[in-house]
DNA sequence: CCCATCTCAGATATACTGATATTC
DNA sequence: CGAATATCAGTATATCTGAGATGG
């Protein structure tokens, strides 16, 4: 286990309340530790729920966002660009995927400098089974009711306003 | 640069558009994903504000803890604990303090099977420093005001239950 | 020639498992 | 002896930088 011990007291608050005293405003210092708590938390649960199916949850969103494109193939660059990953990320995680045989390469005719990926039977039924294991372990935010969540993601999303226009 | 690009939309809405179409209910999904991605975008932030004071923010976690001890010193279990990270990851993090002249090791005379570490005047000097970096920089979450942020705390605070008693 | 796409080599960071030394 | 603390070796994953190969 990660983190297996429960403390009798929220240590986010404690901290808080250091600050508070020794340094000033806590809201962002908290606010900023909790999301970076929260994702090695979510984390933990999704890639424990994916275990068994031999992915993490990064290659799970690149088997998803390959499944979802209009022509069942993505280049490269493609999948970096949507996953907001570096170049090499996006190499190093097809190259996981393709010896795992869920996915194979293809050179794009129309223009040999890209490459596509695209799912191997393998790779659909792999995903299918993962999607249907996470959506069972409700993605590890059932603390939260969809309202809540609903809420959640309107807040963090004014985080992630530098990815896109608008 | 790591994820320069902006995309003319939001890729997040996209996938939500399509997994409610080819598999249902997107809304946990999209929470999930969100807070992987705001915690990347963060930790970027926070690392390349942290940069010029040579630590990362898991590295400036560790100083703020010390520092906010009563003794001036921690021992390597607490810290562990406090943080919620593996003991090997405690050890690795100290380790690379130490090379940088940030903190000392102590054993305790009391209990000689555990280490204190505290922080050497240098560490006090950089963790100042680093203090003033982070709060300049509003801890990367500028995007939303004060009544924003400790909503979302509260949020996320559900999602950390595990952590901790109530 | 310049630019885009992808890959590779090398470095850094973090975390996990399993084993070990030391001490209580 | 059994439990706790810290460390070490080895492995895995993900990230970045910088360089290079290939193609448009």
């Amino acid at each position: 286990m990660p983190t297996s011990g429960q403390l009798p007291f929220d240590p986010l608050e404690r901290a808080g309340e250091l600050w508070e005293k020794h340094v000033g405003d806590a809201t962002s210092m908290q606010l900023a530790t909790s999301i970076m708590r929260v994702q090695q938390i979510l984390s933990q649960r999704l890639d424990a729920a994916l275990k068994p199916h031999g992915i993490t949850f990064a290659r799970f969103e690149v088997l998803r966002l390959i499944s979802f494109s209009k022509e069942g193939r993505l280049s490269l660059s493609m999948i970096g660009e949507r996953l907001m990953v570096h170049p090499t990320s996006v190499t190093n995680a097809i190259d996981r995927l393709v010896g795992q045989g869920l996915v194979v390469r293809e050179t794009d005719p129309t223009d040999r400098r890209r490459t596509f990926a695209s799912l191997t039977s393998e790779g659909e039924r792999v995903l299918d089974a993962a999607t249907a294991a996470l959506m069972d372990a409700d993605f590890a935010i059932a603390g939260l009711d969809a309202e809540q969540q609903r809420d959640a993601y309107a807040l963090l999303k004014l985080l992630r306003r530098a990815d896109f226009e608008g």
